[in-house]
DNA sequence: CCGCGGGCCTGAGAGC
DNA sequence: TGCTCTCAGGCCCGCG
């Protein structure tokens, strides 16, 4: 699921839960996800108290006391579910706790706060990690990341010299995490139609010989900070498995232009949309539209 | 180094 | 109802 949007989305129900809090009993019910957990991973959270939780791309980093860093990845379909002093759910009266749902949740935070946070996760593609907050910056899970898109410094002058000389289509350049850091297929797609950009154009292009930006440099990375914002406010999009942490859920889903909706018309030419594979994943885009 | 394809897992939905 | 097939928001690894 998780894309920027939703792993903020995510941050921002976690927070107030968990900031200022500790960790007054954690259970490990899984340990094979997409990285093991270490055999004392639930050891070394009891007792800590939550500094901070803040975002780096797609990972949400937990700040303790202890001095440890905990890296936790929602991979395709983890979700973070909230609730206070054993109260149901809170949030949307539509979701309900089922059986199946309670098999895949591999970890649970009970917070000194009142709060129980349960990690939910059926394909296990997701992972936690914990590393020393002095270590962080040759962690590899977050080394090679490139910017952050909502960040200051992300601008059409970085972006165009990621993309210099690279032979990849655009839509595979902004997937890779070492261009820009926290777009999924979903993002990429959105983007590149709010910037008028075909996926398939050559990543290249959108800088001259020197590594300069062009007009499509910066018609891009307007339209990527433009979806992201419009997106973590609408609280993410909800298809298959996010929910915020109160189980409400995100509906920037019904604000897609292109992703998921082949055949049906561009919501600027009227156009159809179309459905292609590029790397392995499927792309939607306006032919019409998008050059 | 670069780009691509496969694999990791489970579940949902379509078609028969 | 149930089987089989395809597909899914991410990321890592190995191959050429």
């Amino acid at each position: 699921m998780p894309e920027l949007p939703e792993v903020e989305t995510v941050r921002r129900g976690l927070a107030p839960a968990m900031e200022g809090a500790r960790f007054t009993r954690v259970e490990a019910r899984r340990r094979d996800l997409r990285w093991p957990l270490p055999k004392d991973f639930a050891q070394r959270l009891q007792g800590q108290k939550v500094e901070g939780l803040g975002r780096r791309a797609k990972y949400l980093l937990a700040d303790l006391s202890s001095g440890d860093v905990l890296i936790m990845h929602l991979g395709m379909s983890g979700s973070f579910r909230l609730r206070r002093n054993g109260e149901t759910f809170l949030g949307d009266p539509r979701y309900f706790e089922t059986a199946k749902d309670a098999k895949h949740d591999h970890v649970v935070f009970h917070m000194s706060s009142g709060a129980t946070v349960t990690f939910n996760d059926p394909r296990r593609f997701g992972s936690m990690k914990l590393v020393q907050r002095a270590k962080l910056e040759r962690e590899p899970l977050l080394r090679g990341l490139g910017p952050e898109p909502l960040g200051n410094e992300f601008d059409a002058a970085m972006l165009a010299k990621a993309c210099a000389g690279k032979k990849t289509s655009i839509k595979a350049a902004l997937s890779d995490q070492r261009v820009v850091a926290g777009l999924g297929n979903i993002y990429v797609c959105e983007a590149l139609f709010r910037a008028r950009l075909s996926p398939k154009r050559q990543a290249s292009t959108i800088a001259d010989r020197n590594g300069e930006p062009n007009e499509r440099a910066v018609a891009l990375v307007d339209a990527i900070k433009a979806v992201l914002h419009d997106a973590i406010k609408a609280g993410g999009s909800s298809l298959r498995d996010h929910r915020k942490a109160d189980g409400s859920l995100g509906y920037f889903q019904h604000s897609f232009r292109v992703y998921d909706r082949a055949g049906e018309p561009c919501p600027h030419c009227k156009g159809k949309i179309k459905r292609i594979v590029q790397t392995g994943r499927s792309t939607f885009y306006c032919p019409s539209c998008q050059k």
